[in-house]
DNA sequence: TTGTGCAGCGATCTATAT
DNA sequence: ATATAGATCGCTGCACAA
């Protein structure tokens, strides 16, 4: 059996491939995809038999092209079949009930070039997760509350000018997934079994208009031939299945071209956003809200139990959780966002020479906007400790100053929104990023629909992204053009090659955080570091100027504070003078402490080194922390501690006793040593701990590298090797 | 079993063309 | 302003060696 890379982004979000869920990258087709969350569609609720669904007469017209799309349901209603009752409960256990789990992939053909995959007209229960009206009074389905056509917004409650987009575009597709949303009924399992048999699929439609480019903003109702369409969308492919987080689903209302609504049902929508700024009016959080109890009410499912609704919705109460539902819509596996473009650096510059001549106070407050990117505004490490500005290549000093962080933060916020909305004024509802022109969003919003425009000629696989079939299309070539200059291995593509020659130039690795040991591959490298991270479970307090370890806090406060005042005492007035924050955090720790001073003097005798703290396995306080703050492990946290570490060690190379650095205030004063010992379980709660966060993993990027370059200083020389 | 490197792909960024 | 091509980054799966 083969080891499996450990996935990296621990999210669980991008087992779309682990769940045997192929919506994207793959010519598979899963059906089971969809068919896995209860909650997805509303519309199961509905007895879809009541409806008089005929096919869309555009529909009709449609040329079956690329394959691989996002699998909606499309099915035209009469107007008269608009009306939904609220609690319409036909049958919405048995629906659920017989709902496919995940695991039963091997109910769901793959699909292939060559087969069809049967519309939902062809089938007996169709149960859409995706409805046109021909209604001109618009309803939510699910509960019925109208989004009157004539005072159509946007749905969204915000006021400014850009461009928001809805999922489906103007060409939609003509389902394929009929037992998306439908009942693994007995006929379902009848036609998996035909096709399992091997029997061609129905064809597969694809309703293709014009590619017209999408209407600048405002939802402009056209009269006439308007047709209202409802869309829920899948969720992430394979949300934490495992972890009773059920992928939800999205509807978007569109009313002809126009998206005018979008109701986003995930995870955290179906709970309120407590601060302001939402996306959505409050009145329509609360219709998503009812829909979801009404959910939670009618639906029984084995695969989402009440409890995990509740459950969810625990995980979702604070208010730091509110922006999580934002995430499942990232597109592909909800990947790290890419690093800053360059022009949000320039438009930082701008800003910063604006603040400049304006006022000088305000340039002072260092604001490393670099890691902010989109809804990342948590993770000001910038507050403290060394930040790089990548632009210039400069460091910054130390941060000394007593800031407000939430001053910071919100300069960042104003910033960044800012630089979106000049900058980046196209808006993707689904996944709120931003992009700069409309060119780029409508081939992001491929992203969503699934839309793969461009087979490969050779093997008849679709691709979203010319590039991509380029790249994909050598791969059919059997000779390796791209020749390493180093060695004699040859790679079908540049960017292998290239990937390759990193191991002649040694350019671009990726450092280990612990030890100097560097690594080609990212996933490499967290894959080692996880090592560390599990030896160095170092369950205890430890000083990390002596390597003394304290059984609580508390004792570690005292114990530090006396190397405090000790550094005080001798500090020479080199360029080191502790902040008044940073003082005043360590008195507290400190006086919080003095009944607790039993340090532990013990050291392990495990192969750690000399300059490396030593464990303390029965220790019961588990966590190094400031100010008595807990919070679990995160890249972010490792980070900080390594940062902690070296800033120490600067401080001894010097001669002098430097007090440790006040942890990053984007951690929230805290950081802790702890890690799980299984990699797994440390990805899990990196993962929970960022989505909570609401940050992205362009921090931990960023925090390494000023690690590095910390690391590059100090010449850490006894790395942590186990 | 574990670690490492490569293949391939999705998605975004950036420069350039229209 | 928009569209496009190429570059790039991040990710997973797989093969293979230790
Ligand atoms: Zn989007
Ligand atoms: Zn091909
Ligand atoms: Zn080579
Ligand atoms: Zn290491």
């Amino acid at each position: 059996m083969k080891s499996k890379r450990a996935a990296l982004n621990g999210s669980g979000n991008n087992s779309a491939e682990h769940s045997g869920i192929h919506f994207q990258g793959q010519n598979s087709f899963n059906i089971a995809t969809v068919v896995q969350n209860p909650i997805i569609s509303p519309f199961a609720l509905e007895n879809p038999e009541s409806y008089s669904c005929t096919l869309d007469p555009a529909s009709q017209n449609a040329t079956t092209t690329n394959q691989e799309s996002w699998p909606f349901n499309i099915i035209q209603c009469d107007k008269n079949a608009n009306v939904l009752p609220a609690s319409n409960s036909s049958t919405p256990n048995d629906v659920l009930d017989s709902t496919p789990t995940v695991g039963d992939s091997e109910a769901c053909p793959s699909y292939t070039e060559n087969q069809n995959i049967p519309t939902v007209i062809n089938t007996t229960k169709p149960a859409p997760s995706v409805i046109m009206h021909s209604s001109r009074v618009s309803s939510v389905i699910m509960h019925g509350n109208a989004v009157t056509g004539g005072t159509a917004t946007n749905g969204i409650g915000w006021n400014h000018s850009r461009t928001i987009v809805s999922p489906e575009r103007e060409e939609t597709y003509q389902g394929n997934n009929v037992e998306a949303t439908q009942s693994k009924s007995t006929s379902e399992d009848e036609q998996t079994d035909k096709y399992r048999a091997g029997e061609t699929y129905p064809e597969r439609r694809e309703v293709t208009q014009p590619a017209t480019s999408y209407k600048k903003n405002k939802s402009v109702i056209r009269e006439g031939n308007k047709t209202e369409t409802y869309i829920a969308k899948p969720a992430l492919p394979g949300t934490l299945v495992n972890s009773g987080i059920a992928p939800l689903c999205q509807i978007t209302v569109k009313i002809g071209s126009e998206a005018l609504v979008k109701r986003q049902i995930s995870g955290s929508s179906l709970f309120f956003r407590r601060n302001g700024k939402p996306r959505h009016s409050e009145s329509k959080l609360e219709k998503a809200r009812q829909v979801s109890d009404e959910d939670k009410k009618e639906r029984s499912s084995n695969r989402l139990r009440k409890s995990e609704c509740i459950q969810m919705e625990e995980m979702c109460d604070d208010a730091s959780d509110q922006d999580v539902s934002d995430k499942p819509w990232r597109p592909y596996y909800n990947y790290k966002p890419k690093k800053k473009s360059k022009h949000f650096k320039k438009f930082r510059k701008l800003k910063k020479k604006k603040k400049h001549s304006r006022s000088r106070d305000l340039e002072d407050d260092f604001i490393d906007v670099e890691n902010i990117d989109e809804v990342n505004v948590v993770d000001t490490k910038s507050s403290t400790g060394h930040a790089e500005d990548q632009e210039d290549g400069q460091e910054k000093p130390l941060e000394t100053e007593d800031f407000k962080d939430h001053e910071k933060t919100d300069k960042v916020e104003m910033i960044t929104a800012q630089w979106q909305m000049d900058s980046k004024p196209f808006f993707c509802e689904l996944c709120q990023k931003s992009f700069r022109n409309s060119s780029t969003l409508k081939l992001h919003m491929r992203c969503h629909t699934g839309e793969k425009p461009y087979p490969c000629k050779t093997c008849g696989k679709c691709f979203s992204f010319p590039g991509n079939l380029n790249k994909h299309e050598r791969i059919h070539q059997t000779v390796k053009h791209f020749k390493c200059q180093y060695c004699s291995k040859s790679f079908m593509l540049h960017e292998t090659l290239k990937k390759h020659e990193r191991i002649h130039t040694r350019e671009k690795t990726y450092d280990c955080q612990f030890c100097s040991q560097q690594f080609l591959y990212l996933c490499t490298k967290k894959n080692h570091e996880q090592k560390h991270l599990a030896e160095q479970s170092v369950k205890g307090f430890v000083c990390f100027h002596c390597s003394k370890v304290c059984k609580t806090a508390a004792a570690l406060g005292m114990h530090q504070k006396k190397h405090y005042l000790k550094g005080l005492k001798n500090k020479d007035h080199k360029d080191f003078s502790p902040s008044t924050a940073e003082i005043g955090s360590w008195s507290n720790v400190a006086s919080s402490s003095s009944k607790e001073s039993n340090m532990i003097e013990e050291r392990s005798s495990l192969n750690v080194p000399e300059s490396f703290p030593p464990s303390f396995d029965d220790c019961e306080a588990p966590l190094l922390s400031f100010n008595n703050s807990v919070t679990e492990v995160s890249p972010q946290n490792v980070n900080a501690a390594s940062l902690v570490e070296n800033v120490n060690e600067i401080g001894e190379s010097d001669g002098h006793f430097l007090t440790p650095a006040p942890p990053p205030t984007g951690l929230n004063s805290t950081m802790l040593m702890e890690a799980p010992r299984g990699w797994k379980h440390w990805k899990t709660r990196q993962y929970n701990l960022e989505e909570s966060m609401n940050t992205d993993h362009s921090s931990l990027k960023e925090s390494t590298k000023t690690f590095t370059e910390l690391k590059t200083m100090t010449s850490f020389e006894t790395p942590f090797i186990p």
